[in-house]
DNA sequence: AAAGGCCACCCATTTACTTCA
DNA sequence: CGTGAAGTAAATGGGTGGCCT
């Protein structure tokens, strides 16, 4: 269709004083024009261009010099401020699609590089659980090493007693401050202290325990998932229209 | 200050046309 | 070529707010 189409000649009327009320019911110009011309349509654009709302007296001027009614000038001002607002919220909306698309690969592609980590973290854990296991075995060895050089020193003690305190060797002595604790193989006996110590070996001096570098990861994810989060970003469903995106929002958790 | 008329605007809808399958 | 659906611009009518008397 072309913009500022005609009536057919034998559509027009032979009265050049038609008035404004038989205008409004056969949706007339005076000029029997169904669509303006388009002169009259490239200097009301013009017009328009340089100001949306028209004072009065530029009103009335225009209409004079383009042959229409103050009152059609009027009403295609309005028609076109309907139209430039339901483009400009087009172009909002697209923007904003745009903006959404943007977003939604970012987060994305933060999905996975989340999924990279707990995936690593999980390989780390399993890890040490075994080394955990190995050296638990270790340990149970060594107690019975232990064990066995243990009733030697009582045959020992028993041969000490008979001598006399006095000939306590100093090599026994440093023997018998062990036992009160703290030294050597006591790390061994002590599972809290074992346990640190296999720590610090994979986590490098780090306070942090395994299972409070879970907590960093889950809180943020338990962030991510929360709904109260979601609401704060500000969308306006009606310009987000979900139901024309093939990935909807909620498919983020899935 | 309240009431009423006038005017311009917005918005939803109608009308009359064109285009196209 | 005729026809009906879809699209569009011009116009209508109701509602509303600002201004003036």
């Amino acid at each position: 269709m072309t913009e500022g189409g005609e009536y057919s000649p034998a559509m027009m009327s032979s009265d050049p004083f038609l008035t404004m009320k038989k205008m409004k019911k056969s949706n007339h110009n005076k000029n029997n024009q169904r669509r303006f011309s388009d002169e009259q349509i490239k200097s009301l654009e013009m017009m328009f261009e340089s100001e949306t709302r028209l004072e009065p007296r530029k009103k009335v001027q225009l209409a004079r010099e383009l042959g229409l009614q103050p009152r059609q000038v009027a009403i295609w001002f309005q028609n076109k401020r309907a139209r430039w607002k339901s483009k400009q919220l087009e172009t909002e909306y697209n923007i904003l699609r745009q903006n959404y698309d943007n977003l939604s690969s970012q987060f994305e592609s933060l999905k996975k590089e989340k999924q990279a980590l707990v995936s690593e973290l999980q390989r780390l854990k399993e890890a040490m659980q075994k080394k955990t296991q190995d050296e638990e075995r270790q340990c149970c060895r060594d107690q019975a090493v232990v064990a066995l050089s243990s009733t030697d020193h009582e045959s020992e003690n028993e041969e000490n007693r008979r001598r006399g305190p006095e000939e306590v060797r100093p090599e026994m002595e440093m023997e018998m401050k062990d036992e009160k604790g703290h030294h050597d193989h006591d790390d061994y006996d002590d599972d809290d202290g074992y346990n640190n110590n296999i720590k610090r070996e994979y986590f490098g001096g780090f306070e942090e325990e395994p299972d409070h570098l879970m907590n960093i990861v889950e809180p943020a994810d338990s962030c991510l998932t929360s709904s109260d989060d979601w609401r704060g970003f500000k969308s306006d469903t009606t310009l987000l229209d979900q139901s024309s995106n093939n990935y909807p929002w909620w498919d983020f958790w899935s």
